[in-house]
RNA sequence: UGUCUGGUAGUCUAAUGGUAGGAUGCCUUCCUUUGAAGCAGGCGGCACAGGUUCGAUCCCUGUCCAGACAACCA
């Protein structure tokens, strides 16, 4: 087997081949997810998730989990541990190496007092404006001259906590001018007189990003930091900052983040979402984050398989929601029991049916696998059907009801409907007669009928009322964030969440919470963490394809 | 405004100096005790203009368009 010999899949994967080939890191791949724990993992952290642990294992190589948890003001240890389970669930295993930025708060003073000796780095006391107009203006700071010991000086003022926040900032000397502002003496320590969750009231200068996400790295050995192309224009600074102290130099690769239209995924605005209550938190089913999917009935499997299919490259997407739901789909189809619910019950009277027998039909769980078994339904003289199954007045190519029409009842009989029952007021049809033809059953047909259509039903004495709540897309607008003069919030879809009273087949009754399973005809169901035995709650996940509702639109 | 990065079907993504493959989407056929799934077929693409070349989607130049960045956030 020839070990180098396989395919790079994208352009990451070429870069890493070729490190291979100069053997720059002596062939070893270690990546890390560096999240800050100030909010939840969504949809578009999946893809950063999956690309470095992804890259690792192709490669034979570690990730480390890395909370880059320098901002104690944002963060949270509720964050910590939503996104370990998060990644987790995803499917990914950081074994022992789980970091903490502040883990190496020691290391990263040493750097930056290695940096102030060797006049790369000064204290500045101007404020956030001035240095900001000095920005623009490619201009120096009076303070960029202090000698060694004057910034040594400052610097152990500010870390003893004799300055309020904000007296002044470390900032690296490169170059005011340079075309990359990112380069213009940037700001590496601030004075922050909180508590951080990890490490309590033991600093109050904390480091910035740039320094801390570098030397993260650089400390755990990480040889490729894969993140995603916003911190392109950091990679310069990313190297500065490491070769200036001389120390193990990983390879920075961005790649474009992800977005799925209909949706959001920018951290702020999905926790405006939860503040004005148009979701109710962070693992709302209509969510993009991975809590919400997940309680919405997304797989792991699902997601992964969505993130794969969406590919690795520098441009940027915004795919498709069909896409992702298409992915849940092709795994529940797969993974998940066939059941019987009407969500929108309509009486169906079998006059000819005994009036109080009940037969116990045999249906089976996945058509596609055997193994899956079957279950049990009761069946009797009055069921319920959908109401969306039946027309008073129907076209020719509607395979369902009708006065004098047909239809087989799934794992049932066929039935053909004689009359209906309408309220003359409000013109609703509240009933239909209906005779079945005994020799139909299921299994055992010797009727010589033909029918073309099958539906779904519930016998109305055994049902089970369920709770089911009805998801659609949160915003009406593919891109909600891409108008200048209208706001996101704007395209909130005031339907994406509809609660209706549906008729279960009994055998639901039992079911536990996250059990998955497609409710026969209508979409891929999940059982909701609200469910209890008295009050059954279902998440809509996905509908099913609906070529008929699509061909009449 | 500046810097950077991109531009291959509606969307996502490959390969290639000899006009492009896959996925999804859309449209059909067949099949079907789910109008699902499945099977089969079809639709649909190299941003624009120059240049180099026998030949450019690919190399070069310019244009246009798009996105990201320009925090004492990450």
């Amino acid at each position: 087997m020839s070990e180098n010999k396989h395919n790079p899949s994208n352009f990451i994967e070429r870069i890493i081949d070729e490190h291979n080939e100069s053997g720059r890191f002596n062939k070893v791949v270690h990546t890390r997810f560096p999240p800050e724990p100030n909010g939840y993992l969504h949809i578009g952290h999946a893809k950063a998730i999956c690309i470095s642990f992804g890259i690792a294992q192709k490669y034979g190589g570690k990730t480390n989990l890395r909370f880059d948890d320098t901002n104690p003001v944002t963060e949270d240890t509720e964050f910590v541990e939503a996104i370990q389970k998060d990644v987790k669930w995803l499917g990914f295993d950081w074994e022992d190496r789980l970091f903490f930025a502040s883990d190496y708060f020691d290391q990263f003073y040493e750097n930056a007092l290695k940096l102030i000796r060797e006049g790369k780095a000064y204290v500045d006391h101007s404020s956030a404006e001035t240095m900001d107009v000095e920005k623009r203006a490619g201009k120096n700071s009076v303070y960029r001259e202090r000698s060694v010991e004057e910034n040594l000086d400052w610097f152990e003022k500010m870390k003893s906590g004799e300055l309020a926040d904000g007296t002044c900032v470390l900032r690296a000397k490169i170059d005011m001018n340079a075309d990359n502002w990112i380069l213009r003496d940037p700001v590496l320590y601030r004075i922050k007189k909180a508590t951080h969750h990890r490490t309590g009231d033991d600093w109050c200068i904390y480091p910035m990003y740039d320094f801390a996400h570098g030397y993260s790295d650089s400390i755990e050995g990480i040889t490729h930091s894969l993140c995603s192309l916003e911190f392109e224009v950091h990679r310069p600074l990313y190297d500065w900052l490491i070769d200036a102290v001389e120390i193990h130099h990983p390879q920075q690769i961005e790649f474009s983040r992800l977005n799925v239209n209909y949706t959001i995924t920018s951290k702020r605005k999905l926790k405006e979402l939860i503040a004005i209550g148009a979701v109710n938190g962070w693992d709302d089913p209509r969510m993009p984050t991975l809590s919400g999917m997940r309680r919405r009935g997304y797989t792991p499997a699902s997601i992964r398989n969505f993130i794969e299919k969406a590919g690795t490259s520098r441009r940027e997407q915004i795919i498709d929601l069909s896409m992702l739901e298409y992915c849940v789909r092709e795994d529940l189809n797969a993974s998940t029991a066939r059941v019987m619910a009407v969500l929108d019950p309509l009486k169906v009277v079998l006059t000819n049916y005994p009036e109080d027998q009940t037969e116990i039909m045999t249906a089976i769980n996945n058509p596609g696998d055997e193994s899956m078994g079957t279950r049990e339904m009761p069946f009797s003289r009055e069921l319920f059907i959908e109401r969306g199954d039946f027309m008073e007045d129907p076209p020719k190519k509607f395979f369902r009801l009708g006065p004098g029409r047909m239809v087989r009842l799934k794992n049932g009989y066929i039935i053909q409907c004689d009359d209906f029952v309408k309220d003359e007021g409000t013109g609703e049809i509240t009933e239909l007669h209906c005779t079945y033809f005994p020799e139909s059953r299921s299994g055992a047909d010797t009727s010589g009928l033909k029918v073309k259509g099958t539906i779904h039903w519930v016998s109305c004495k055994d049902a089970l009322d369920a709770e089911v709540r009805i998801y659609d897309r949160l915003f009406t607008d593919e891109n909600p964030t891409g108008h200048k003069e209208i706001d996101y919030k704007e395209f909130i879809n005031p339907d994406s969440l509809k609660v209706i009273t549906a008729k279960v087949e009994p055998s639901l009754g039992n079911a536990e919470i996250g059990t998955q399973v497609q409710f026969m005809r209508k979409g891929y169901y999940c059982v909701d963490l609200d469910s209890t035995p008295d009050h059954l709650v279902f998440n809509l996940t996905a509908t099913l394809r609906d070529s008929y509702a699509k061909k009449n639109k």
